[in-house]
This record gives C-alpha cells, sequence and structure tokens, in this order.
DNA sequence: ACATATAGTTTGATTATCAAGGTAAAGGAC
DNA sequence: GTCCTTTACCTTGATAATCAAACTATATGT
C-alpha cells in the first residue's frame, strides 16, 4: 500500500498548498475568507436559500447570519423574500458581488492553468476523469 | 478553454469537500482543527522549529505560541531547546502526540482508499504523476 | 385546529487570530 | 571585543468567526 500512502500525501500537500494559495488571494482583498467563500459559493452554484447556503458553507445558520449582515452592508449580497416559503429567505448577489466573484474566479482559472502548465491534454483528461470519480465517492 | 474551467471546478470541489471531511472528522475528537492540524504537520514532516511550523501552518509566530502552549499542556506536544541556535524552540510530538497523529493518518488513508476505489492502478499512477507536476508548479 | 417540524435571527460564550511591543540571542561591521 | 541589526519567540489587547441554545414566524401533517 505505498502507492495508497504516496497518494495520500500528495493529496495532503495540494490541498495544503491550495489552501494557502487561498488564503494570500483573500488578504490582498478587503473581504476576510469565510466572506470570499460565501461570494464563491453563490457565484458559482447561484442564489440558494439561508439553509442551503449554511450547509454548504459547513457552518450554522446562526453563524451565517451573521456573516450575511455584513455581506448586506458591504453591499455584495441581497435578502430577498422566498416565493413559496415565507419563513425562507434566498440570498442574492448584487451587481458588485458578481464583480467580486468573477474576478475572483479568474484567479482561480490562471492558478490552474499554471498549475497544468507542464500536464498535456490526455493527461488531463484523465486527471478529470479521476476527480469526477473521486468527488463522487465522498 | 472549457477543460480549465471544469478542472477548476473539480479542483474546488474536491478542496470544499475534503475541507468538510476533515471537519467532521476533527469534531469527533476532543481537539480544533486547528490543534489537529498542528499534530499533522508534526508527524508528516517531523520536529521542527516554532517558526517553520508557523509558516507550514500559515499563521503568525504569536498565534502559534498560544496553541503550543495548548497542545503542551493536553500532552501531545514538547518544547525542546535548539541544539545550536539558543534563541530557537523545537516542537517535538509526545508518544501521545505520535499515538493521535498515526491515528488520524489511518483515517486519512481509508478516505484515499475509498475515494480511489474505482480508479484502475494505471490510472492511479498517471494520477501521481499529474499531482507531483500540479504542486511543483505551486 | 392543533401539534410538530423547519427557517432564520439573536444572544452569550468560546476560540482563533493578528498586530504590536518586549526579551533574548545570533550575526555582522568595525 | 563592542555595537547594531536581525531573528526567534513570547505576551498582550483587540477583533473576527464560530457554536449552542433560546426565540419568532411560518409550514406541514394528523
Amino acid at each position: 500500500m505505498a502507492e495508497l500512502e504516496r497518494l495520500n500525501r500528495l493529496l495532503t500537500e495540494f490541498y495544503d498548498k491550495m489552501s494557502s494559495w487561498e488564503q494570500s488571494v483573500v488578504k490582498e482583498t478587503d473581504y476576510s475568507l469565510a466572506q470570499v467563500h460565501t461570494i464563491e459559493v453563490l457565484g458559482c452554484c447561484g442564489a440558494m436559500r439561508m439553509k442551503e447556503l449554511a450547509e454548504k458553507l459547513g457552518v450554522t445558520t446562526g453563524t451565517l447570519t451573521v456573516q450575511v449582515d455584513k455581506l448586506v452592508r458591504a453591499g455584495l449580497i441581497e435578502r430577498r423574500a422566498h416565493p413559496q416559503d415565507r419563513r425562507a429567505i434566498v440570498v442574492v448577489l448584487t451587481e458588485e458581488g458578481e464583480v467580486i466573484h468573477r474576478r475572483h474566479n479568474q484567479m482561480h482559472l490562471t492558478l490552474v492553468e499554471e498549475l497544468t502548465r507542464h500536464i498535456s491534454p490526455e493527461q488531463e483528461s484523465l486527471l478529470i476523469g479521476c476527480l469526477e470519480k473521486m468527488n463522487r465517492e465522498f
């Protein structure tokens, strides 16, 4: 099982490097890591209710309420009434929030482009296949 | 560049899933995420001085001092004098710290084993190659 | 119509974190 | 050797993120 150990090491290393990359990128902005992450999820997955957003972010709804308050005050997101469920709030990016998201996403793309600089298109396809399989197993 | 976008999505998804997996695993233990991460780094990379550890963890030495205090009190790590540099402290896992690390590492291995369940050995080798290339580019 | 479950907010306490300032030691420049 | 600068770590005070639990309003099932 040396192969497994090696893969584990590489995945952990990748995770740690991604983590510090994200931290350093966020430090350049006016927003915190938690705030950028919230924007990221809303930008990638689209508007959603508090409950769902809290689950995706891995925090309680109480925590999210506080974060959403800040982002609303910063003008990046808005609270909207849910059309069917009057208990629910739908959180949606404002135009400014969209801008922030696109800018951040572009940095991600640039990073991935750099990371795969020495990976051939065929290998890249294989990598994509592996990632799909792995993500499905979580 | 649709391929790039797709890879970016998959990597982000993988990162997020790893993150929540780690969080849920840590929640079962008596230690916090920051503490487990400290143990993880010491276990994988071996004993090192405060400065180096702080860099690997992405925190200031001030923050690390506080965390190390807690882990020393918990009996998982020890502060040792650096043999050459009398300003420096070498942080090292105790026997109990090693046990915690091995237990945590085993869970990582089990996870990776599950994740790669549907990946052939040949694909796995290719995946390892890709990860090595990507980690080198960070 | 009533009981129970769910969505979101508020509150109080805890933890992690940083920046800035302090101490001690190392490493050069002279 | 003596000073100056840099480095390593610790301490402190303030701030941000987080949770659990209590609360309000609405939905859902019996």
